[in-house]
DNA sequence: ATATAATGTAAAATATATTTTACATTTAGT
DNA sequence: ACTAAATGTAAAATATATTTTACATTATAT
């Protein structure tokens, strides 16, 4: 898997949501902090389960938070 | 990672592309017609990555092929 | 009925995603 | 300047995704 191919508006969308804290985001996923970083940092692609619970934590769409280049 | 919560119309989409194989929906997205089955069963969440590639092979958004149910 | 194609099951090996734990650095508020 | 919060780095451990390999079953065409 080469998560090169995935970019993502998840610090973004943070901000835009009432400044959401890394914490906060990964509380609402039930996953870890570090996930969130590693995913935001694109260290590798997140599984698509956890890919819905970002985009449901922010009310959106997957593809409104990540986008594949290909 | 449950894969319970992901249900997905890839069979749906193959029979509606051509009657698409799954190893020729393999081929599509480089991976095995092993990965397929099991992903087109259920059995794992696939990773974004894999699940946008996919979407592309049928030409429709990520949330046109799985649906996430929580 | 026969042969081939497509699909399915299974398990070990391998690759990748995530967690745990610890510490460091940066940012924000006072 | 100080403190706490937020973010960042790192690596080993653990969990999950995918591959490899083999065989079985079902579907399709003749």
């Amino acid at each position: 898997m080469s998560s090169g191919e995935i970019l993502n508006n998840i610090r973004r969308l943070r901000f835009n949501n009432g400044e959401m804290t890394q914490e906060q985001l990964a509380g609402k996923c039930s996953v870890t902090r570090q996930t969130i970083i590693a995913i935001e940092k694109g260290n590798y692609s997140p599984s698509l389960t956890l890919a819905f619970k970002i985009a449901k934590a922010f009310g959106v769409g997957v593809e409104d938070v990540f986008e594949f280049m290909d």
